[in-house]
DNA sequence: GTGAAGATTAACT
DNA sequence: GTTAATCTTCACA
């Protein structure tokens, strides 16, 4: 292949922008994790932008900086991981400048490499079942709470981009019904015709 | 210290 | 479409 597929590792300055551009720029891009396991990595295919204080669906919302928030006040580059309903993992990506509490909700990966390790993580050979949710994609990354607060720019968990462009389409976050008019917001995106999105766009 | 709610999933009807 | 599983986090006392 020619040097413009080649993956590349993304540096902080790529996370140190507000987050519905970051959203855009991160579609596409590939996270590879490499744990004691082994390496996966996978292809960002659908995901969240929350837009820190001002949006009602964001953990920040209003000002709350707890030991959970806290990770998104730093700057961008830093994985925020925290436990759902007892029994899920979700990640996100910190954006922003440091305080401003933007982040990236991960909520479908295309799987890239590792393909076999993410199998037996998720006790399943359905490529699409894989990790095609939140909780899912978590799971076949082997991603858990002990990556909560790691530095993107680090040799465990990274992102890379190995110069695909997608064709981006867009729409209603999911499940924050809470959120009330900012549940409205379209600030889901998703590549188009992606056969791993986690639901209809 | 106590209690309510949740950025999900899989298995139901 | 509905619901149980399951436990951390946060708000309040």
């Amino acid at each position: 292949m020619s040097d413009s597929m080649r993956r590349r590792k993304l540096g902080r300055e790529f996370y140190l922008r507000e987050g519905l551009e970051a959203a855009g720029m991160l579609l596409g891009k590939i996270l590879v994790h490499d744990s004691p396991d082994g390496l996966t990595a996978g292809r960002i295919v659908e995901l969240e932008a929350y837009m820190g204080e001002s949006d009602k669906g964001c953990h920040a919302y209003g000002g709350r900086r707890t030991a959970r928030t806290e990770i998104m006040y730093a700057e961008g580059g830093y994985a925020y991981v925290y436990l759902i309903y007892g029994m899920y993992c979700c990640m996100n990506v910190i954006v922003g400048g440091k305080d401003i509490p933007h982040c990236i909700f991960l909520r479908a990966l295309e799987p890239v490499e590792g393909i076999e390790l993410m199998k037996k993580r998720r006790g399943t050979d359905r490529l699409r079942n894989l990790c095609g949710g939140p909780g899912k994609l978590c799971i076949a990354m082997g991603i858990d709470r002990s990556l909560y607060g790691e530095d993107l720019c680090g040799s465990r968990l990274w992102l890379e981009d190995d110069g695909f462009s997608p064709e981006i389409i867009c729409g209603r976050r999911i499940n924050i019904d809470y959120a009330g008019e900012d549940a409205e917001k379209d600030w889901r995106f998703a590549v188009k015709g992606s056969q791993f999105l986690s639901a209809k766009l």
